[in-house]
DNA sequence: AACAAAATGACATAGCTC
DNA sequence: GAGCTATGTCATTTTGTT
């Protein structure tokens, strides 16, 4: 494999906080060095990964951030685990001693057993743990974008992409002449006009981001002076947005190329995002344990019942809306009716309505939505993060169906750590059920102060009241609307916490995601509109900070 | 009133064919 | 390239039900 430049952990100072950074925990890091020697970064990974296996996995001593969030996690999944179906797979792999250790190291990383093994048979015997991990990478990427060579450094291609196909000066000239016939004309025309209009950010193929856990850097990037913080900032919105969107998004973020990730490389089900944010992207590390990436390992329970003819291996993106219950009536009468093998007709109906909805099977002909709790564990935040306090079911798949997927966002994010060893402040925008919050928690990323701006108050109850769980000794400012925020009330924030280092958050994507029928109206919608806020508020704080106010 | 279900039929993109 | 099909998407509005 290639031995590209920017690996994450042996050029890394002290290895020691590298891997406490990671979250595991001082004990086991120091069993580990001092068994393998400071040299060997790939050998102490994988005796750690291999104690965790037997110890209890990745957690910190005393009351680490990383415990508590862990411990629901583990505490969620156990219910259904279904010991069997993953017991065949490590005794197959403990068969053979010496090497083979490689592979059980990989499971425990999150790949699966055939995935495993066959990346030891592409890459040999003698191949690294790392070296395996970027195989496996290499080989989802392969079938992502249907058959590049395998093998074959396909992660450096996406260096070569252009970010813009056209000069700056040309873009903003059209951008120009866009605005004015805005300005000249009225909504029943612009369609046509963003469809004439070029479409100059790319969406890379496959979607995987600078970088993805355990792999190496994709690109290097030099940010423009304007762009440099402080503060650190990152915006979140939909990858798929209409043409000329992220075009516009980007350059009022000081031309920063977006970051279009999507999160089946992090986690089982899909979340196609689109990242600005001015960020070091160097040395990044993923939240441990590394989530399970297909439906029947996340959701063990699914496996019994799952139809061969059903191929879904991960589920689409988690929206909003659910399923209703007469929708799953209908598929079980279906296939009640046609016998033991259903009908290739029945099959095309019934698994069209599964990948529209997410349904997951839970019984004979027995197909369901996702529950809250499965939706929680698959963004990974803690259980019943989003259940009571006054809050409905449907409320709780809309909130949940707006949030962050945290493993992709802790993955950007993790860089702070090192950075703000003492902790941070945050500006969180738009912040929902507090993906922002919990992301950096998780981290292990101490929350000096956040100023959280929402404006639905269910939403703000579950900020409090996880704020209140986790025992935040930080301080919490709640504010109901961004719009409220103008340069006054920022800056007696700002000289009461001291500035911001993070300002973070994810405007309304409603009137650009594909689901909508009726108001995709593109940037200037009535909700998406509000990512003007965004920079708007971006724009002051850095001001202020530049003031030193 | 508060939910739940159904209807709606947009739009970008990928991958075909001709 | 134009034209077709298939697929996927942080949804909204209207209608029906506890």
């Amino acid at each position: 494999m290639p031995g590209e430049a920017c690996e994450a952990g042996p050029s890394h100072p002290s290895l020691y906080s590298y891997f406490i950074a990671m979250g595991f925990s001082k004990n086991i890091v120091e069993k580990a060095i001092k068994k393998n020697g400071e040299g060997n970064s790939e050998a102490i990974l994988e005796t750690l990964l291999t104690y965790s296996a037997t110890e209890n996995p990745y957690l910190k001593n005393e009351d680490g951030p990383i415990e508590s969030i862990a411990r629901n996690y583990v505490d969620g999944l156990e219910d259904d685990s279904s010991d069997t179906d993953d017991f065949d797979d490590l005794e197959f792999i403990e068969a053979p001693p010496g090497r083979d250790r490689n592979l059980l190291t990989l499971v425990e990383m999150g790949f699966s057993a055939e995935e495993a093994s066959a990346a030891r048979d592409r890459c040999g015997l003698d191949a690294s743990v790392l070296e395996l991990a970027d195989s496996i990478h290499a080989a989802h990427m392969a079938k992502d974008s249907h058959g590049i060579v395998l093998g074959s450094p396909i992660i450096n291609k996406p260096n070569e992409a252009t970010f813009y196909s056209t000069s700056r000066k040309k873009r903003i000239l059209m951008e120009e002449k866009r605005k004015h016939r805005r300005n000249s004309h009225h909504g029943s025309r612009r369609s046509e006009y963003l469809k004439k209009a070029a479409l100059d950010v790319d969406i890379p193929k496959p979607m995987i981001g600078f970088s993805l856990p355990f792999q190496n850097c994709i690109k290097r990037r030099n940010l423009p002076d304007s762009a440099l913080g402080p503060p650190y900032f990152y915006y979140e919105n939909v990858a798929l947005a209409p043409k000329g969107v992220w075009d516009t998004i980007s350059r009022f973020l000081y031309d920063i190329e977006p970051e279009f990730v999507d999160s089946k490389y992090f986690c089982a089900s899909m979340r196609k995002r689109a990242y600005i944010h001015n960020l070091p992207i160097e040395n990044r590390f993923p939240l441990l344990p590394l989530p399970k990436k297909t439906i029947q390992e996340a959701l063990p329970s699914t496996k019994k019942w799952w139809p061969e003819w059903d191929n879904r291996t991960q589920l689409n993106c988690l929206q909003t809306c659910t399923a209703s219950a007469k929708l799953t009536e209908k598929i079980k009468k279906a296939l009640d009716d046609s016998g033991d093998v259903p009908s290739l007709r029945v099959q095309e109906y019934v698994l069209a309505q599964c990948k529209k909805w997410n349904l997951v099977w839970v019984g004979r002909h027995k197909a369901a939505p996702l529950e809250p709790d499965e939706i929680e564990m698959l963004l990974r935040f803690p259980k019943n993060h989003t259940r009571g306090g006054g809050i409905g079911r449907t409320e709780r798949f809309k909130s949940l169906g707006n949030s962050f997927q945290i493993d992709t966002v802790a993955y950007h994010l993790s860089v702070l750590k090192n950075i703000f060893p003492d902790g941070i402040n945050v500006l969180s925008l738009f912040s929902g059920i507090g993906g922002a919050e919990v992301a950096l928690h998780s981290l292990g990323i101490r929350l000096k102060a956040v100023v959280s701006v929402e404006i639905s108050e269910v939403n703000r109850n579950i900020i409090r009241c996880w704020w209140e769980q986790t025992n935040q000794k930080g301080t919490l400012i709640e504010v109901d609307d961004v719009q409220k925020l103008d340069g006054g009330n920022l800056e007696k924030f700002m000289r009461r916490i001291g500035g911001f280092h993070l300002v973070i958050g994810g405007s309304p994507c409603n009137n650009l995601t594909g689901s909508n029928r009726h108001s995709r109206d593109g940037l200037e919608g009535k909700d998406s509109s509000l990512f003007y806020d965004f920079f708007r508020i971006l724009d002051l704080v850095k001001c202020i900070m530049g003031k030193k106010f």
